[in-house]
DNA sequence: TTGAAATACATTGAACCGCAAGGTATATTG
DNA sequence: CAATATACCTTGCGGTTCAATGTATTTCAA
């Protein structure tokens, strides 16, 4: 029950869908992907790199990702694009959000209780 | 990465929530919002005993619930209301829910970077 | 030219939280 | 009288985010 530093707490599963549906945009390196977030929230959402990267081997692991190698700049970085397999894992996620968000929202600004007209 | 079984992964804090906002209509006891929170949202979301029982004791602790006894038909179940803490409680994590998911449809929704216009 | 800041990758430990599973007890219903 | 529903509770596991830290290179300002 400890209020947390940076973002809130209602995290969990989000950054999989941001970099999922960032990456499905264009490619990308995890630093990039760091700021496009904060960027693009407006600071509302801030992900550090301690999270994207772990998240980044997850999904190229599980075969969602593909990478590759690019030196720009003499700065040698990890583009990360999705496979077919991430795109309908990023479909999936989108929907199951928008579900949770939509039944969330019955609930808060509901005062019909789920009962039918008799 | 792991796929979950019944819901999702998007579930971080969304049990406080849910709660508090339930408690802050009308008293509850802790077996009766399971099924609330069930029959309200379709299904969609399902939260065991296991997820809220723990969540009442922590809220109390924190003062934002007070409980009372009271014996109904021979059971006895432990009613719960939302304290002036709770409700403050209740109005802030709505609010970060809904800034929370307005940055994430930003993103989904959002071919436009946060770049203005130069 | 030297040092700080930005870039770019990565790992680690701690903390937290939801969940399934199991446990107790009473009341209702077939 | 046995199974189901009601009503409370705890424990252990697993997964995830987060802060902190580490390395190395490049850029830029003093």
């Amino acid at each position: 029950m400890k209020v947390r530093g940076t973002n809130p707490n209602f995290m969990n599963g989000v950054p999989e869908l941001l970099i999922l549906q960032l990456l499905q945009q264009e490619e990308m390196y995890g630093y990039e992907i760091v700021q496009a977030i904060r960027e693009r929230t407006d600071a509302a959402i801030a992900i550090g790199e301690g999270v994207v990267y772990p998240v980044l081997h997850g999904l190229e692991q599980d075969g969602a990702l593909r990478s590759r190698r690019k030196t720009v700049n003499g700065r040698s970085r990890i583009y990360y694009s999705v496979t077919a397999a991430g795109s309908r894992r990023l479909a999936h996620l989108s929907q199951t959000w928008k579900n949770l968000t939509t039944a969330i929202q019955t609930v808060l600004t509901g005062g019909q209780r789920g009962k039918a007209i008799s």
